[in-house]
DNA sequence: AAGATAATTAATCAAACGATTAAAAATAAT
DNA sequence: ATTATTTTTAATCGTTTGATTAATTATCTT
């Protein structure tokens, strides 16, 4: 019978391994991360990984599960969310973003590079797809502010590919851009944290101008 | 004494290897392509790739030289034309990277991953670092526009990350855009072209809504 | 045509890698 | 304390991988 020390020193080495493996995978991806890389960052032997992940990619399926949620966590309630008005959510989305990513600045292009490594992956042993089940309340508000302007909206397509690549794509070109024009990585941080503020204004700005026109 | 035909002959194979190699590498990255995948996919012998190209790094760095001479390739020509005025530079470079990327859509994503793999490695051996011995014109030209509405614009930076942002990220994000909405390659070929006369339009907004704002 | 050079391949090597095994160390159960 | 169970390690196995070698085929020179 197992007691609770004996689980809790489990989860612990099991934990630190996964740990060590979130590191070294988001940092060089799947393929050139070996099994040895991971031992050594967590400290354990080698065949320990295998004793609690049966293999290296069902390790990694783990990881990038939690990736992905962390990734797609809580939006989904944001964009449901009956008391906020549109604008009101996209500073919300923007501000989470924001945060989670100067906490992980690697995620996203860590999870862009394993799609392209293996589209149907995804799809098939990870199920990003039931993130809403009828219309989200975002795209009814939406739909509600093309009419009370009726005027042909700019597809809404353009305005979620503008924001999310407004708000991660620096995250994804970061160390370019950090080489390119020698900030560090405290000012580069500064600089997103500006963007909160500053990306959902752009976007409304965007929208509001796309009304205007027409 | 080597005659015309050889050369030709030698070329042709050569080329044909690094055109496979350049096709696995861009789709796969570096770690998770093996010299066996490009054997295979020039339909030649895995060893004529060591026989042509020293080893598997030295062909990849050949490519990886050739990517980002595409991707830098003849902006520096744009950024400092003294012909063209600050906004008509926006639209020539958004076009430009637009129709580049849809002839070449795993290219950024490629650089990036590569570059977040061994930062130093581009540093050091691919000389991205000689675009600019002066200063660019385009910056003289956007100090001029800041002086003369007398107003400290928003960083310039943002607006260079807004730039490239709304242009590459859709790229990099393809697959993951397709899958969430569904729709074709066509189609989503027809946004990006639709986005060569928003994304001048948008960051011209945006710089316009910063300036009124002081 | 004959010989020389270059291009291409099959076979193979050595190192690296993911995974397994068997033994040792640590912890729990009696 | 002794046994049983779990955790951790060292050693190793079988494959894969990048690269080389030696032999074969094709091409060029004369």
């Amino acid at each position: 019978m197992k007691s609770e020390q004996k689980i809790e020193k489990n989860a612990s080495t099991e934990e630190k391994i996964k740990e060590a493996a979130r590191v070294v995978f988001t940092r060089k991806g799947y393929a050139a991360t070996r099994t040895r890389d991971i031992a050594e960052e967590s400290g354990y032997n080698l065949a320990l990984i295998n004793y609690y992940f049966r293999s290296k990619e069902k390790l990694f399926d783990i990881i990038m599960v939690e990736h992905l949620h962390l990734f797609m966590q809580s939006i989904a309630g944001i964009v449901n969310d009956r008391s906020t008005t549109l604008f009101e959510k996209l500073e919300i989305i923007v501000a989470h973003y924001i945060d989670m990513l100067i906490a992980n600045p690697g995620l996203p292009l860590f999870i862009l590079n394993e799609i392209n490594a293996d589209p149907d992956k995804l799809i098939s042993k990870v199920g990003i797809g039931e993130m809403a089940h009828g219309e989200l309340y975002i795209i009814t508000q939406w739909k509600e502010m093309a009419a009370a302007n009726n005027a042909q909206l700019v597809n809404p397509l353009h305005i979620f590919m503008n924001l999310i690549s407004l708000t991660i794509f620096p995250f994804v070109a970061c160390l370019l851009i950090r080489n390119r024009t020698g900030i560090s990585e405290e000012n580069f941080n500064a600089l997103m944290l500006e963007r909160k503020k500053l990306i959902p204004m752009w976007v409304k700005t965007i929208i509001m101008s796309s009304m205007q026109q027409t």
